[in-house]
DNA sequence: CACCAGGCAAGCC
DNA sequence: GGCTTGCATGGT
């Protein structure tokens, strides 16, 4: 006996005594019980893979094979257990209008993978085995700007640390499961400080980018709006306007920020296991790498990079 | 102590 | 245009 219950854009749910079940048209079931959303046959989807290939800065791991973190002002922990990925303790208008974009739920990785690794370069088929649950983050545009300023010179450990400061002492505070989280401050929030009250975040020598880039936004000289629909080239020359945003960083933030999944940032990781794999070990500028990628993963180049970057990552390649 | 970290801006030539 | 240098902070 069946019942509707809800229907959104993407999903139709019924009602079935305790439990909810759906099914999308990609790929995946859906079950819901209690306030926890249950993802049954969820295909490319590792927890450690998303989470711990630097692509985003406030998820956490939470005991065994579980994840906790905050974007778009909501908090959710997403556990995987038994082949299930869970989302714990949301909603369904959170999952529709949040969680399901976020996690990219909606694209077919299976494909990008087969394609990455369709003309059989051994490279590839080594970084997609190794990241084989990776999903490119859809991350809030302004969240997105100012955490890759941080990036710069930095190191993921301590881009965390100072994110977290920059959340706890100038973010709004909500609970989840009996703690408190931040969420990411706004433009407006952080115009209205000072250099010095922006140290508390001990961001060093990004603190000015901080703090002008907020201001822009204020003022409106910069609209992160426009940005998102405007081509690439023009969207990365706006974004490269910005004070303490150059090459690499805009870049990560077309990738990250504004869904261009043809982006390919080279960083000191990329570099090295580009030379690494693709150019005997030999130095090469970072322009070479660059057009090297685009000319090989072309429209997937993002969607290689983050398997490179996990890859390198994970065996250290390039180093000694 | 030096060197490095998901680089960038500013100052040179 | 390309190349060099200083930069805040914390970890090794």
């Amino acid at each position: 006996m069946f019942a509707v219950f809800t229907k959104s854009k993407k999903f139709d749910y019924f009602l079935d005594n305790s439990a909810h079940m759906c099914y999308n048209k990609y790929i995946m079931e859906t079950k819901i019980i209690d306030k926890d959303i249950h993802l049954i046959g969820q295909k490319d989807f590792v927890l450690q893979h998303i989470f711990d290939c630097g692509q985003c800065f406030r998820f956490n791991p939470c005991g065994e094979n579980a994840y906790i973190g905050t974007a778009f002002g909501k908090t959710v922990k997403i556990s995987s257990v038994n082949g299930e990925i869970i989302l714990h303790d949301t909603s369904i208008e959170d999952f529709n209008n949040v969680w399901y974009d976020y996690l990219d739920l909606g694209r077919d990785y299976s494909n990008i993978k087969n394609t990455l690794t369709r003309d059989g370069d051994p490279v590839m088929e080594k970084a997609v085995s190794y990241g084989s649950g990776i999903r490119i983050l859809n991350q809030e545009l302004w969240e997105t700007v100012i955490s890759f300023i941080i990036s710069a010179s930095n190191n993921i450990p301590r881009i965390k640390k100072i994110i977290e400061l920059l959340c706890s002492n100038f973010g709004e505070s909500h609970t989840y499961q009996d703690s408190i989280y931040y969420s990411f401050p706004s433009a407006e929030r952080i115009a209205e400080l000072s250099l010095e009250d922006l140290s508390v975040i001990r961001a060093g020598f990004r603190d000015k980018y901080i703090l002008s880039c907020a201001k822009k936004v204020v003022s409106g000289e910069l609209d992160l709006e426009a940005i998102k629909a405007m081509p690439t080239p023009e969207a990365k020359k706006a974004l490269m306007s910005i004070w303490g945003i150059g090459n690499k960083v805009s870049d990560c933030i077309l990738l990250f920020g504004l869904g261009r999944c043809d982006s390919f940032p080279v960083d000191v990781w990329i570099k090295r296991i580009m030379e690494y794999c693709y150019f005997d070990n030999v130095p090469q500028a970072i322009k070479t790498i660059s057009e090297f990628a685009d000319k090989k993963f072309g429209a997937l180049g993002g969607m290689a990079q983050q398997y490179l970057f996990f890859y390198a990552r994970e065996c250290k390649i390039g180093i000694n």
